[in-house]
This record gives structure tokens, sequence and C-alpha cells, in this order.
DNA sequence: GAAAATTTGAGGTACGTAAATCAGAAAATT
DNA sequence: AATTTTCTGATTTACGTACCTCAAATTTTC
């Protein structure tokens, strides 16, 4: 059986007020006492029972995600992913709430991290936009003893507990390493689009990418960076002038979310020689474009896992318990069409 | 506030006592009654406090999981894993113990079985060895309604709630994709080291490996699969043997455990032409094998990821309760030299 | 050494559920 | 209609912890 708070009052010799004094930190308790006490949790291993103590506390979870607004999907499918987590939480006494704020706005951001902060919530989420004011907005609700962990884009300075998300830099050497291989030896330029540099994740990946391209694979050029913002229309059209302008084209490197004008572009020079192609996150048209030979691999996030690693540590955070470090990293994903997962997108 | 017990008696007009017949399905409850009391219970969106419950049972969780003895690193890797779990175990009223059976052997792993069905545990995890008596044995467990986990091998046609571990068959295909693209064209034969072909991931590996490369990659011929037996030094001595004679071989394919051997015979022929391989597990190995170049590639299972799978698909099936299934899923991890996590390993 | 302040003890109630007892009501059987 | 059987209600205790009150014991202060 595992010790309680009675075992410890008869471990300590002092009555279970005491005990209770000393385990929830209330005063009046001498401090020869208190040591008295502590000394005997260490001794019989007392832990705390914490379904017990939530039931008595009626202890609620109030979490709160901060999330991009937009028509971004890789966003969208995330919001999907807390909303699953929302409706699992009440079985583990967690109210999970989402806000939405404008992407890519820091101003904004730090108005609904203040505005979050005031309703003193169990732990926050967020997607984090790099600012400086930011982070100071971060550290106001750290210094409420607030526990803060950032979602796929981590906000470096800060002093958020944690970041559920994936080395960016990693994938974008990974996409390299997979791309230079994978041509060969065969010559020619490559290509790279991205939504916008203006975004970290993006950037890290960018900065993976050429770090590897130049040491591992000198032989090929980076074309200038195509910035699609993300747009169907417009990177079909970006990529195709690119394309056109590069007929020896040979690699192509998709960092952002721009697949779909990307896979359309790719479609219009079916004859032309093949390009090989690593793009990121699978979703239903990456994943179509995987099994049709268009694209060659896909590096993926899976928002699931982050999703439900903040939400595992918030918990772990807000009950001053440990993290296991190997669970809650978040790895990249490769997708060939070889180990395409089955269902969903 | 979550509706109680208490407000389903109000809503169905029955005592508090009546409600708790009904909900633990005890007899003595007429039909028409228990009827209104379970129409109360989905009109207020009852859902039963686990932690609650739980506390009133004084609730253990007793999980026994079997596993193979022996020198495997890999199973033992997945002991310590399974150590850590039950180092965690008491703050979730688990309690978990292992049993050990000899590597392959069907006899004794049914006695085991046997031996821990008539403790009536919560749940039991099994790395399965495939034979009708096991899945005779599994099936006597799932008589008893003993969840039943089958981890890192499955046991087809078996009545197990549940599978713990990766598809082999995608592994292998993703290794000959990879490999086929690595080598980008440059003939050869390729040969393929494996543990035993007794053991189902292993052909299963295999299986997956032969499809891709027939279909795909035709010009390469595969060498007669080697048998290291996980064996260090023998699978130096075959390695070196297969390369002496197939000196134009262009790649190799490790799909057992026999890493050490391979990667000592790896680094015997430094100034022979380079050779591509793909490896399986993420070991100390392996590892430093990827970072000097020797290895390409590495597939790994994640063993603290399956045994914390293996654990909550146990607790939510003893529960009654539903899986998550993207989050039990278990994938390939593909690791480059570009994006090998931090630390252990 | 008395008064004041502090510390400690004893006991209760609560959280939401499980499990039990026993009396009384309703139904089924004669 | 009387009896047996089956069902239902009321009430209690328990799980481990939190939190509260009030009294008693101890220490500190003057």
């Amino acid at each position: 059986m595992r010790p309680t708070v009675h075992d410890i009052a008869a471990a300590a010799g002092v009555s279970l007020a005491t005990v209770d004094r000393v385990l929830n930190q209330r005063a009046g308790v001498r401090k020869v006492t208190r040591d008295r006490v502590e000394q005997a949790i260490e001794r019989i291993g007392y832990v705390r029972d914490v379904a017990a103590a939530n039931l008595a506390k009626s202890r609620k979870y109030p979490f709160v995600f901060i999330l991009p607004s937009g028509d971004n999907s890789f966003m969208r499918g995330l919001e999907a992913e807390v909303h699953a987590a929302m409706a699992r939480g009440p079985l583990e006494r967690m109210v999970i709430s989402i806000v939405k704020v404008p992407a890519f706005d820091a101003e904004a951001l730090v108005a609904a991290l203040d505005e979050v902060r005031a309703t003193a919530p169990a732990g926050v989420a967020v997607v984090a936009v790099e600012s400086p004011e930011v982070i100071a907005a971060v550290n106001r609700l750290r210094a409420d003893r607030i526990p803060v962990v950032t979602l796929v884009s981590d906000l470096a300075g800060s002093a958020r507990d944690h970041f559920a998300g994936v080395d960016n830099v990693a994938a974008g050497r990974t996409a390299a390493s997979l791309l230079g291989r994978f041509l060969g030896g065969r010559p020619g330029p490559i290509a790279v689009l991205a939504g916008s540099m203006l975004v970290r994740d993006h950037r890290e990946r960018l900065d993976g990418f050429r770090a590897v391209m130049d040491e591992d694979f000198p032989g090929h050029t980076l074309l200038p960076v195509i910035e699609g913002q993300d747009d169907p229309v417009l990177t079909e059209k970006l990529v195709g002038e690119a394309l056109a302008a590069s007929p020896g084209t040979v690699g192509i490197y998709s960092l952002g979310a721009g697949n779909r004008g990307l896979i359309a572009a790719l479609k219009q020079r079916k004859d032309a020689p093949p390009v090989c192609v690593i793009a990121h996150e699978l979703t239903r048209h990456t994943r179509a474009a995987l099994n049709e030979g268009l694209i060659d691999a896909v590096l993926n996030q899976d928002a699931g896992h982050e999703v439900r690693s903040a939400v595992r540590v918030l918990k772990a955070k807000a009950d001053g318990a440990a993290v296991i470090g190997a669970q809650e990293r978040i790895y990249i994903d490769i997708f060939l069409k070889d180990n395409l997962p089955f269902d969903e997108g």
C-alpha cells in the first residue's frame, strides 16, 4: 500500500492537521516541526495522490491555446487537433479553450497573451511570433507562475517552459541530404520554394538546407528563393516561371505550405525531364503527389502529436510533475510513398 | 459543472442506490427502471469520474509485460523502458511487472501466458512468438476479458486488442526505396543481412524490401540473405566473406540487430569502393556509424514509444475507454546523420 | 510569572463514486 | 387475499486529500 497522509502523521509523531499545513505550505508551523514532517515524508516515500487531491479541491485545469487565424491549412489542422483534445479534456478535468489571433501580428499576440493572463489559466500554449514584446508578454505569464508551452514555432530567449514542435534546422538539413542523395550526382540547379522568409520556421529550414547543400553537395547551385506566400495561384505561376527560366533544374525543396500550387505547376510539365521534389507537411494533396511520383519525399510534423504533447506538458507543469523528455520530443516524420500511413491526411 | 450520480438520480426520479445498481450493472433493477436511468444518463450527458471511482474502489491496474530474455540489445532497451514505465506507474495506480521468457520459445510463452492469466491482471503486453498455441493462449486471456496488447511483434489471427509496433513490411519497402534512390542508378548487387529468417519482423522487412526492389529497381540483384544470428563475430565474418565474393556490391540492407559485426566488417574495407548501407535500430553503434558515413540511413522503432503506447492502451482498455488511434500508431523513424536526436541512443 | 502570541491537535465536512445493509414498497405467485 | 419474491429507497462507510474551526498546548514577550 502506498503511504498516505496518515502514515506521515504517525511517522512524524504529529497530527494530520500539521501534516496538511506542511504539505500545502500553510503558515503556522515551526521550522523544527516542518523539518520533522518533511523528513518523515522523505523516509516513508510519500507521494501525493494527485487524483484524490484534485477531487478534494474540485480542481480544474483551464488551458488556453493561442492560435493564428487565417486559412493556413496546417494551422487549421492544428486547430482541429486542439478541438479533439478539448473533447477529451473533461475526462482529466481539463478545460481547453482557444483564442485566435491574426497571423504574424506581434501586437495582437501580446494583447491576447495579456488578456489570457488576466484569466489566470493553469497553462497556456501559444504559436509564437518572434518579437521582444511577445517575449516580454510570455515572461509576464511565467512571472505569474503560469506554465507556457510554445507550439510549432518557438520563442528563443523567452522563459517558456517547453517547446512542442520539431527542429526545423534539422528538417532542412534532412531535406538537403535526401535531395542530394536522390539526385545521385546528376548536376543542375535546385529551386527552393517558401511561403515567406519572415517566418522563423521557414528561415530555419532554409538555413539547414543551405548548410548541407553547401557542405555535402557543392555541385548544385541554389536558385533564388521563390516566396509564394502559401498562395496556390501565385505559387503555381512563380514555380512555372522559375522552371521555364532554368530548364535544367533538377530538384525542388518546398519548405512552406504552398504545395497545391507546386503540384499544379509540376503537372503542367509532364513531358519535361524529371525533377526531384522534397516537400513539407503531409496533406491530401502531397499524399496524392507522393503516390503519383510527383513528389519524392514529404517531411511532416504531426500536429496531433504536437497538441497532445503540449497538453501533457502543461498538465505536468501545472501539477509540478516531471516531463518525460523522450516522450515529448517531436520527430520529423519522413514519408516516401512506401511508408504512408493508411487513413487521414 | 459536470453532472454527478446525484444528478442522474434526480433526473430519473430514482434513488442513488438504483443509479449505482445500473451504473455498475448490479442485479435487482427492473428493465423499465434501468431504461429510465440510462435515458437520464444519456440526456444529462453524465460521464463517470474515473478518478473518483478508482479512489472509491481503491483500484489498482496490475499490468504484466512478457518479454523475451537473452542479450538482444533491442529487447534489453525495451525492458529498460518498461522499467521506466514501472517507476512512473504508481502515480496512476498502475503496478507493472515483467515476466521473462526464453526468446522464440512458443511453449514457454504459452506457459507464461497461462500463469499470468491465473493472476487475473488488468492487462497483458506480450512480445509474441507466432504459433497456434500462443494464439490460443492469448485468446484464453481475452476470454477472461483481460486486455492484451502485442508489443513489437504482432500475433496475426489472435484476438489481441492492439498491436504496439511498427509496420515492418512498410519498413522494408522504405529501406528499398531509400537504398534504390541513394544508389541513383549505380549498378551492382545488393546484400541483405538478417538475424534469422524465423522471426516474423525480419521476414516482413525482407518481403517489403524485395517487393520494392523488384518493382522499382529491377537492375539490382539481391545476393542470398546472410543470416548472422545477431552475433557480432559471426556477422563480421559472413559479411566480410560476402563482400569479398561479390566485390561489385553497391548496397547493404541490414534488417536485423547484427549491426556491430556489420560495422566492423565495413571498417575493414575503407579503401574499397563505397557501399550504401541502410540499417535498423538506432544504437550507440549505428549512431556512430551514421556520423562517420559508414551507414547512410537508420530505420528505427522507438522502444520507449512502444512501451508507453502499450501502457496507455492497456489502461484505456481496462477502463473501457476509447483509444486515440493516431496517437498510438508507431511510425518508423528514419534517421540520417542530419536529423539525429541529441542524447541517448 | 502572567499575558499575549504562536503553534499544534482533534475533529468535522467535502469532493464523486463504490459498496454495503436494511427496511419498505411493489410485483408476482399461490 | 395472503404470501413470497423481486425491486427500490434511505442511509452509511470508505477511498485520500483539502480545508475549515475551535480548543488546547506551547512558546514568546514584557
